[in-house]
DNA sequence: AAGACACGGTTGACGCGTCAACCATAACGC
DNA sequence: GCGTTATGGTTGACGCGTCAACCGTGTCTT
């Protein structure tokens, strides 16, 4: 409701956020439309089954998957339970404290992944870094780094971590 | 299956793809939430609502209106619907192309985008543009560029919207 | 004019993501 | 110990996005 003051977009500003903005739907589709027509795994099936390829024993606590992945925890408790049916992924009690879970890649979980890797390596490159420039690469890492920490801010985890840090 | 013989990824193009894919998740979702709570109005609905609102009349044919906000042409559908439920978009016949339709804004969606504007645009700036340097802005858009570029070879029909778009 | 095909748009089914409410267990304060 | 609160995780409802099938209309070929 407030006539809010914000300064409009300059003409440079305006072709970073409109670029941003396309390039982001479309790349982030494209990707996933891929990898589940080339391998019917989705990028969400991947990034779990990823995560828990490079855990020791291919296993994972809830929460330490929650973080790698860094989900709302009921979107994972969602999926996990979809790849458990599908035979990607067993749910086990967590024996340090009883109220926690532990998943587990199951052999076909772990041909998956090991199958789609390439495919979704060979995607990445050639809808994104093999484009662009070493200073692009750069620059992108530097981009996402500002607009991470800025994020950071904002999670009250996070936050309340800082605060604490700094005596508040 | 084929044991592909796609190169690992260097650390640099590790940094720039981990960075870019954990800014985009958190960064999507957030400006999402944000908006979605202080408006009532959601990403898409911005889209499409700023989509109608810079149209002539408030108004524009479903194509026109495919190819501006580049999506599959059932979930315009389907959102168009939903919108038109809430009050803020309605259907109408086309002359020209009887199978055609045309939506147009109503009173209350104009209404709603004009408040979201102001909103978004502090998100979009609190979250991403003021935090980069001109060089930044710049560099991401050329990224954004290029992807798209790249996107566009890939389909035919984009191929040619983007070429439509460049004045042909 | 007739058939074949292309095109704009809709529909239904289904998996996904979010929110809020919830359950069980653990940790803390007294 | 006992009540309170915090935590790890699950559930249900609901809106969203995609795919494939479909419908009606225009267009092209002959």
């Amino acid at each position: 409701m407030a006539t809010n003051g914000t300064r409009p977009l300059s003409e440079r500003e305006q072709r970073a956020w409109d670029g941003y903005r396309r390039m982001q739907g479309l790349l982030a589709s494209q990707l996933n439309r891929q990898l589940l027509a080339e391998t019917g795994l989705s990028d969400a099936d991947f990034a779990i089954l990823s995560a828990l390829l490079a855990a020791p024993e291919h296993r994972l606590r809830g929460l330490a998957l929650r973080c790698e992945v860094q989900w709302e925890k009921s979107r994972l408790s969602h999926h996990l339970g979809r790849m458990q049916t599908r035979g990607l992924v067993v749910r086990e009690d967590c024996v340090e404290d009883s109220r926690g879970a532990v998943f587990r890649l199951t052999d076909a979980g772990r041909a998956a992944v090991e199958g789609a890797a390439d495919d979704r390596l060979a995607a990445v490159r050639s809808y994104l870094l093999d484009l662009l420039t070493p200073e692009q690469l750069d620059a992108l890492a530097e981009i996402s780094d500002a607009v991470l920490g800025r994020l950071a801010q904002d999670d009250p985890h996070r936050r309340a971590v800082a605060e604490l840090a700094r005596g508040t």
